[in-house]
Order: C-alpha cells, then sequence, then structure tokens
DNA sequence: GATGAAATGTTTACTAA
DNA sequence: TTAGTAAACATTTCATC
C-alpha cells in the first residue's frame, strides 16, 4: 500500500512550475503564484517552504546591472596549470577566488584547460590590474588566454524544468 | 555654478551597500536593510526604487540546485565557426538559445574560440542529445570543445561593488 | 490543501530639514 | 532633494478545519 510521500519526496508539475516562475520572478507574490498554478496562496506558500527547506531554492538574489554600474569588461579566463590540478594548485586558485572579487565563476574543467574563470572588470586597465594579482598569487599557471565577450547573448542561467 | 545631480545621479556608498546585500539576499526586508546601512524603512524603500527605476537592479530571481534538479552535468562548450562570427552564423546562434534550453549562458569572445556556452544537462546521454542537436541546428560550427566541469568552485557570480 | 485571522512587510502622504 | 513619522495597504504566516 502507498503510504503519503516521504519528506524529500520528488517534485511534481506544479513544484516545477512555482520554481521556473520564480526564476523569472522571485518577487511574485504567492496571491499571483496560486493563481497562475490553481492553488491557494496557502498551498503555495507550503511549497515554497517545502522547497526552500529541501534546498531546491539555494537563495533569491538581485542581478545587477555590469554596464550601470561601471563593469562593462567581461572576460574568460582559461587557465592551465603546471602539473595540472594537483591539490596544491587547487588550494591556491580557492585563495585567489577569496581573495579577487573580480572572479564572478570558476570551474575546474577537462580538456585543453584546468580551469576556466569569468571575470568582470572596469576597463582594460583593470584588467591588466587583475591578471597582475592573478600570477602574483597564482604561482602555477602555465597559461591564461584571456577571451573577451564581445556580446552576452545568454546570461543569467535559468535552469530548464520542463524535462526534469 | 554647481546645480543639483541629475535625475539619474551617481550611486553613494548607501546605495552600493543596499546592492550588495541584495545580491546576497534578494528578500531581505527594508527593516532590516535600514538598520544596516543606518536608515529608516522609507528611506530604504525610496532608494530602492530609485535603483529598481534607474535598472540598477534588473530582476530578483531564484537560484536554484542544480544537483537536485537531476540537472548533474555542466559542461563548458568553446565553438569556432567556419567563417568565424559572420553575421549569419550569429543569427544562427540566437536561434540556438531560443531553441535549446539546456543553454544557460552563450557569449561571443575574442581569441581561439568564437563562443563559450554553459550548459547543463542530467546526464551524458543528454548531452550526446544536446550535441547532436546543436550540431543539426547550427550548421557551421567548425569544432566544439566540449569541456566537462568537475568542480564549481565559484558561481553566481555577485557583482564586486566595493570600488564601483 | 483551503479559510480566515494575526503578524509582518510595503508603500504612500505628509512633514521637516 | 532627501529622509523620517505614522497610517493605509498588501503580503506572508499560522491555527484550524
Amino acid at each position: 500500500m502507498m503510504l503519503s510521500r516521504p519528506v524529500s519526496s520528488q517534485l511534481d508539475e506544479i513544484d516545477r512550475t512555482l520554481l521556473t516562475l520564480l526564476q523569472d520572478d522571485a518577487s511574485t507574490s504567492h496571491a499571483d503564484l496560486a493563481q497562475r498554478v490553481g492553488l491557494s496562496a496557502t498551498g503555495v506558500h507550503k511549497r515554497l517552504k517545502h522547497l526552500r527547506q529541501g534546498g531546491y531554492i539555494k537563495k533569491v538574489t538581485a542581478v545587477l546591472d555590469r554596464s550601470k554600474l561601471g563593469l562593462d569588461l567581461l572576460c574568460i579566463l582559461k587557465v592551465t596549470f603546471r602539473g595540472n590540478l594537483q591539490p596544491d594548485n587547487l588550494a591556491e586558485l580557492q585563495r585567489c577566488i577569496q581573495a579577487l572579487p573580480e572572479i564572478l565563476e570558476c570551474y575546474t574543467v577537462t580538456g585543453s584547460s584546468d580551469a576556466i574563470i569569468k571575470v568582470a572588470v572596469r576597463d582594460h586597465v583593470a584588467l591588466r590590474d587583475f591578471l597582475h594579482r592573478l600570477s602574483t598569487q597564482q604561482q602555477a599557471i602555465e597559461r591564461a588566454e584571456t577571451c573577451i565577450v564581445l556580446q552576452e547573448l545568454k546570461e543569467g542561467g535559468e535552469l530548464p524544468l520542463g524535462n526534469a
């Protein structure tokens, strides 16, 4: 016999719709959300509480306009290390992330580079300064190709939940 | 003689602090924010209104947990086109972004690749399927190096406003 | 999950600096 | 132009069904 759902249950379609709506605009009121998914505001509230407590929603954040804030130059760095991703290099990289706030994102990856770093700076002077601080703090960099972003065709990265 | 500031004025330190706090948690109440910046809730409200209307805050979004939603495989694609970034290729790329929701971010860049694409999929089967649809829809791809993300050392990309 | 009441949070008009 | 006070309004949350 099928008892009630486990605490950390699978998400149903209403949950996924709610998450999609909140990815688009997290300031939507419960009443609005309720109308769209065909539930009461309280029903929405309980589901959101579950989604937050279950860690599905990690946080709610304000997305700012980089240009308006003077950070016009976006770059993607492809970095390779001497000795690849050996523990020392990784530890140093993590220290860099803490020390250099211009680093927006940082991933270690397979392929021709060891790490990929996204950086936002004011202009090419700030970029030069950043690269100098990076190479000072990360001793084991063998090569760092700086790719300047020409166009942001899509960003923000809302997850596709239609088939999740 | 120096007259009053234009409507779309520069941001002061309180504005920047508010933006930083909202990047960290956009669900913070006006009362809480007020306490932190030494203002009344009304003062905060007026500043936030200005920041929203001025376009400094583009939107408020819920950040979801990829793993919990079954999108465990994050990849970064370095793509080069036959004929580089010629208009036809760009148009086709924009169509791809619309058609392939797995694409979280897409940038055209300088350097050894023409575009860099961030993709989230469920597993390697979904990745294979995605790559197939990509190459079908984007005819002019000369080469696409798929870098699988091993670790997300930093993501989300909150902007550093200390020196803005 | 729904209803309605209580607690919070937000917005506005008004006032003062 | 900017911010504070207080009141009106809306939303979120909780107890109860």
